[in-house]
DNA sequence: GTGGTCTAGACCACC
DNA sequence: GTGGTCTAGACCACG
């Protein structure tokens, strides 16, 4: 599992984390019951306390991205795919609403807003 | 002066009052040189802390977004309205990107991007 | 805020912290929108980690039953009162049924599972 | 023998064992002075380790509900029937208790807890 | 004062 | 080896 980790940012290093290994999976890199590295594991991995690898575990867990057998290790949870995927439309979703609020605000062309994400489709 | 406050935010406080305040100056709402509400006025009508308007105005004027007269009070500053409207570009930028991200990652095609833009363009 | 833990219990600390303010909150004890005690208050009260209280604080809002606001605490979420009956409901089916198979299983007939209903209820 | 396991239960699987062997004793399926599977063979068919069928034995001999012949296997102990039984009936006690406990604190009625048990009796 | 995050280190049960 | 729980102690942002 490789992630990479900005210790800038202001989003919390476990979020980091979440958002890494759902992307694996919705993207399809981590199929259903694979095996997750192991807390401790990813923790020495990327140099940070197993607290914090735990918590993101525990995030996920909690959504329903993985499933968690004590002494045994954590596993990619088969979800329903579609589900997932509308999930991730209301996120995206979410996104552009803001997005476009601001662009409202200040006054900026809807041709501009989609002339952005052209751009940002092909980059 | 209109501010809606959400308590429940994860957004600070001074930080709701900076974005509302940039908004209504990039939309015109507020003019240039035109003074805005009293630190004090402004928190008793949020009903919140004088520290915490002072904490957003600071921040503003530290942005070059407005300036103040001791004694008589804060105004818009008119001289930086391209680096602000350059600000939210990049921030209008940045939402689009990570939706742009997200979308890449679940496979949702460009079409259905610009079909959520559209939407919200509208709605 | 008075709660009764037992450190022998295999119930963990966080998770009896946790049925505690549900039931005083299902109950009506705490009202919504109340305040609860902070994480660090209860923390020295029951004479627990910090991270203890703060475990409980965490499950309790992610099941809706508190809201918190950084740098203010923690508050009685108004939730549903129906929908939380509901679901002690269906929490209290679980148990029965519980009872139920077991009491099956080892030839208890109904009528002592009735009985035994009854002298608990009275009690 | 037929044991189903559930491997994300929190319940571990030398417990679930335990409870699948008691109730296979109280409700007649095992008898007295009966031979039980073999801790190996046992293993093997519910594709878990030896370690694990082992523990579950050792545990149901240390209760006395069975008894171990070196080189000829485990054999169930009758003679604890009366306190398997009590064992039980405590248990169901326990359930019924808690289910009584949260329906008081919720103000769900008498009647309703009994309605839950007759159906659960039924079903 | 409040909570949010991260840390190191410990003990336990289970497999 | 694995995760589950609890501990003490730190730094930060916010009001």
């Amino acid at each position: 599992m490789h992630i990479l980790l900005d210790n800038r940012s202001n989003t919390p290093i476990y979020r980091q984390i979440c958002a890494e290994i759902k992307s694996q999976i919705i993207g399809g890199t981590l199929r259903g019951d694979e095996p997750l590295p192991s807390i401790r594991g990813l923790a020495k991995d990327l140099r940070i306390s197993v607290i914090t690898t735990k918590r993101a575990y525990d995030e996920l867990e909690r959504e329903g991205f993985l499933y968690t057998v004590a002494g045994k290790g954590s596993f990619v949870a088969v979800k329903n795919m579609a589900r997932l995927r509308e999930e991730r439309r209301k996120e995206i979703e979410g996104h552009i609403r803001n997005a476009v609020k601001l662009a409202k605000e200040s006054g900026i062309s809807a041709g501009e807003i989609e002339e952005l994400v052209k751009r940002s489709m092909e980059g």
